[in-house]
DNA sequence: ACAGAAATGAGGTGCGTACCTCAAAAACGC
DNA sequence: GCGTTTTTGAGGTACGCACCTCATTTCTGT
């Protein structure tokens, strides 16, 4: 048998209060009388019960998630990873909100942010753009004792606690040497799109991008930067006409996600599979381009753990526990044809199916 | 408040007993009670609070895993993250204990697996080529009512529950692309090496990375095997005897892992960076390489995924309950130098620091 | 309608921990 | 050595569920 709360009180020569006192890190305990305890816990080699500890404790931990309304494939693929991993926590006394705010307005994220406090949030996962608003807004929050966390985009001018997504710059520079290296030794030009250019994560992208292709692809011309807000139409147009205007052109870099009018055009133009084009964010549409040839590389975060990592990440920040940096790492996931995972329905779970290991 | 299973009762106008009777599928209750039961179940959104009904069960879940006692980087890291992993599930009322059997000795490992059941061990995670001898054993074992699963190589025609590792032939393709790409139009020779051409994770990679040169990189000229039985010694003398009479060799794949002495080699040589090496699992040296330009890509899996799926699933099928296959899979990693991860030491947790929240 | 079988109810115990109260003992300052 | 403060002990309750027993009710078939 494991040894309990009782068996180290004897062991240490104590009452089950003052094992109870050090365990929990109460005061009004001698420091030798903690070190007997600790020595005692090292000896029987005694591991907290989370099971029982968390019956005992009864609390419950309710996070919000707020996204921003962008029907992007991205985003929504977000919210379901989200969703799904806040099903399961469900059984372990989590229960997740997700919110959505008008994607460019940031005085409506604010206010949406000061109303959690008082809705007995105890903590917030956040995606959204950094503005002087925002700052203030999370300040606040943190003054009221609610962790906040960035995800995807980091924040780091707030004092948020922790960020949960991956290096972008990393990630730019990823699909700069696959660019490079795919593309070979000829001279080429590459085309580069984005939504917004003032996005922080596209910025440090292109910054990742332009870092390699410079150093170790001298004979690769980056075009300037294409901006297509977010719209299929400005997108469809601006590409169509620089490919035949350009026919230096071999390689596309699309440093958002959302690609769907991207890769019509490609089909259209008849030129899948002769250029090379890379891009973020495995979603429904780029797998199937990436099947179709359209799209050569993917580079992208594992949405399942994000949003797991987001749940552990709140709940640790809300217990003022560590984290195991190791495992809440996102990485930078190259997708090519051949490696494209196999797609499984994620069935919505019952009751009866749910395991709580620690793993 | 969350429902309890007394608001279940009340809701579904029956007594408790027969709310646990359902929810614990024992027998002796008439069908439409048990759909009255599911009903309320239904209505109140209830959701079993696992912390509960785990400390009520007071089951412990002892297993086994066991590998090979082969001193190569790859497998002591798989044993690393296992040992990991398994401290953090200790909180969840798992022991996970190691076992390493002579690694050519099928027998000895037959051996050992026969005294499982009668050690208390629950399920069984085992990492080893498939024999004859283990065919018989894995089928005493599960007559024996324990769980066994498979570890990073599949043992197909056994009757193993479940197979947790990467699709090998798919890793091969990837290889395949990646060389194929990289290497560029321009005709050009490929050594090949493993350390044993028998192993079925061999075959496979082997047959997968064929698969794509022949189809979609016809300049390339893949040459026979070669066989290093783990050598390094062996492996050195293969590789710089090859490289000094084929000037035409421009790509390695080396199919298995533990590649000291071809790093070692090519550097010996003079080749870094100049030649395409593609190799398996990102062992420490594997990233060191990684980094000097040794070794240009790796295809990997990521062993603390693999551990914790491991856990996962020994208790799921301990406890007989369905997967979620989207989580389990373990997916065809490829690392670059620029999208290496950050290297966290994995510090020691103590009892304090363990979380169990279900994702 | 009746015996026998099947289904259900009532109630209790225990899992390992958190958290509380009140009393008793020990350490402390002067 | 006194009073005061600090530390410790003893004991209880609660968390939500699993599992058990025994009595009682409700269904079967005939």
């Amino acid at each position: 048998m494991r040894p309990t709360v009782n068996d180290i009180a004897r062991e240490a020569g104590v009452s089950l209060a003052t094992v109870d006192r050090v365990l929990n890190a109460r005061p009004g305990v001698r420091d030798k009388t903690i070190r007997a305890v600790n020595d005692a816990i090292a000896k029987l080699g005694y591991v907290r019960d989370l099971s029982a500890a968390n019956l005992a404790r009864g609390r419950r931990y309710r996070m919000a998630v707020v996204l921003p309304d962008t029907e992007s494939q991205f985003v929504q693929s977000l919210a379901d990873a989200l969703t799904d991993a806040g099903s399961i926590a469900a059984s372990a006394r989590m229960d997740l909100r997700l919110h959505r705010f008008p994607a460019e307005d940031a005085h409506a994220l604010a206010a949406l942010l000061t109303t959690l406090p008082a809705r007995g949030y105890s903590g917030v996962a956040l995606m959204a753009p950094e503005t002087p608003v925002l700052r203030d807004a999370i300040r606040t929050l943190r003054a009221n004792g609610l962790p906040v966390v960035a995800l995807v985009s980091d924040l780091p001018n707030t004092r948020r606690d922790h960020f949960i997504g991956t290096d972008n710059r990393a990630a730019g520079r990823t699909a700069g040497v696959l660019m490079g290296r795919f593309l070979g030794p000829a001279p080429a030009q590459v085309l580069v799109l984005g939504q917004s250019l003032l996005a922080r994560d596209m910025i440090e992208r292109r910054r990742g991008f332009d870092e390699v292709i410079l150093r170790d692809f001298p004979t690769l011309e980056v075009l300037p930067s294409l901006e297509t807000h977010g719209s299929g139409q400005t997108l469809r147009q601006v590409v169509a006409e620089r490919l035949a205007n350009a026919p230096g052109v071999r390689g596309i870099y699309a440093m958002g996600d959302g690609h769907l009018a991207l890769t019509q055009v490609i089909e259209e133009m008849g030129l899948s599979g002769k250029l090379v084009v890379i891009c973020h964010e495995l979603t429904p549409h780029v797998r199937h381009a990436l099947e179709g040839g359209e799209v050569t590389a993917v580079i992208t975060q594992n949405l399942g753990h994000l949003a797991r990592s987001t749940l552990r990440v709140l709940r640790a920040k809300a217990d003022n526990l560590p984290l195991d940096a190791g495992q809440e790492q996102i990485r930078i996931e190259i997708v090519l044809r051949e490696n494209l995972p196999a797609l499984h329905d994620s069935a919505p779970l019952t009751a009866a199916e749910l395991t709580d290991t620690a793993a």
